[in-house]
DNA sequence: GGTTACCGATCGATCGATAGATTGTAATTG
DNA sequence: CAATTACAATCTATCGATCGATCGGTAACC
């Protein structure tokens, strides 16, 4: 009975090729498969948890779409939840690989950014399945995974965080605020894998040039809100939402009586 | 046993309040709740779907959670589905209410992105289970109830649709494509129901004003990428994502023969 | 006496997981 | 070399628990 509880740490090979200058690793992160049935149960995992959810997904479905018995399932899992951790802590590993490859060799900090927004929009078009999952099914961790998979996932987002801030200080970009401008482009890269699918308008190299594009406005600042004219009236946004969803405002000063005081004020 | 198979339709209400210069809808949407307890069943299925996904909810979850048997709260819901699909068509009726308010009574292109921004995020913030609900749980409708969510997220997206493609027309916005902008900005606006929570280190206000910054730049173009300096050595990152996901290239031609051909090319 | 609002008990189906047997093949031993 | 052992890989059958859903009621109210 295998064990999948550990799994090796990122190590680069000796080997490695070139690609057009620039050393790649070879051949990068292993999968964690131990042969080619177990393989197909990865596979045949990662895509139902995507389409369906952990949740969704019957050990029964798994066997039928990798072809085996459920009791043969056990023979290269753990458990389900295990199977689900294996998968978003490889995918992770992955991810947190590319971005310190690209960290350590770009000394432009707006080339860092450029590799950053390529390298997850390709990954979450070409891996869509995998992306989904690492995105979506953190909460069907159970408590202690969970630790480990965020943990991972933070150490991610914190080549991110490093790339913005030195932009900043660089006085190349200019964003209202730097945390939210990192979730604001991670959110929008990783977005592409809810809609991108093969066959479309785009090629996912087109996409990558997109999305680049978009977050180097996004962070290029300038754009003083949208200047708008001031000769439209005023709509209360906060105000409207709240009307319409009948919410009990959290925040936002005032007593749900001030407040209907204030807004109630009937016309006739 | 009430039927929730048909929400009455959007409907504006005579009365009307005045908000600072403009008439707000009054009382917005009604509560497809029909009394305290089916409003109870209701939120609770809010929260649980949206912590734990339809899949990770048991009914008798939400029975223990509403402080009802399991057998009561089939006397106010169709099926767990039906309860699903009517927190999914409630929630989106909102939006796009709240979008045709919005598109309603703003002339300038740019205010009407401004408010339809702040809008989505002071949701997404406000109500921030059931928008999580509507953007993750689609998958686990039953496909007749899935295509009725899809053209009603559908309609709603044409907003942003037609306030991108007027903005574009009149020459305020450049963008390299608008599907992908418009896509950018809704998941990254929606991202903030992923990552908010009261208490923290902005209001929902401000968060609101920070995104419509974001968006704002986003649109503004201008950003020729990165502009990068070019002696950066080349990196092809699509290739790199391929060699650490070891992916059978789906795109970009060469077979995989060519490929290896191409890239394999060892130094030593 | 119909209607509304609930409940305990329980249905059949499905859930994740395991027990125990069979097979093929590689390694070890007489 | 042949016989034996060991193990990896798979199966059928089935476990107890939980799933969504329903049955047949009771109590209160107009």
């Amino acid at each position: 009975m295998p064990e999948f509880h550990r799994i090796q740490s990122i190590e680069r090979s000796d080997s490695e090729f070139v690609s057009e200058g620039v050393a790649l690793p070879n051949p990068g992160v292993p999968s964690p498969a131990i042969n080619e049935t177990h393989q197909r149960i990865l596979e045949s995992a990662v895509r139902l948890f995507a389409d369906r959810g952990f949740h969704g997904t019957g050990i029964r479905d798994l066997a039928a779409s990798a072809g085996l018995s459920t009791a043969s399932l056990y023979h290269y899992m753990g458990t389900k939840e295990r199977l689900l951790f294996q998968i978003m802590h490889d995918a992770l590993q992955r991810l947190v690989l590319a971005a310190s490859i690209i960290e350590e060799q770009s000394d432009d900090v707006r080339v860092r950014l450029d590799r950053l927004v390529r390298m997850h929009v390709v990954t979450h078009a070409l891996s869509r399945d995998a992306s989904n999952v690492v995105d979506n099914q953190v909460g069907a961790l159970d408590p202690v995974d969970r630790l480990v998979i965020v943990e991972q996932r933070d150490a991610y987002e914190r080549f991110w965080a490093h790339a913005i801030r030195d932009g900043v200080d660089a006085g190349y970009f200019q964003v209202p605020d730097q945390s939210s401008a990192r979730m604001a482009i991670l959110e929008m890269c990783s977005g592409v894998a809810r809609w991108y699918s093969v066959g479309g308008k785009y090629s996912v190299d087109q996409i990558a040039d997109i999305h680049v594009d978009l977050a180097a406005n996004l962070l290029h600042g300038g754009g003083t809100r949208f200047d708008r004219a001031q000769t439209e009236p005023h709509l209360d946004i906060h105000e409207l939402v709240e009307s319409i969803w009948a919410i009990r405002l959290p925040e936002r000063a005032s007593s749900p009586g001030t407040k209907a005081a204030k807004t109630r004020r009937a016309v006739r």
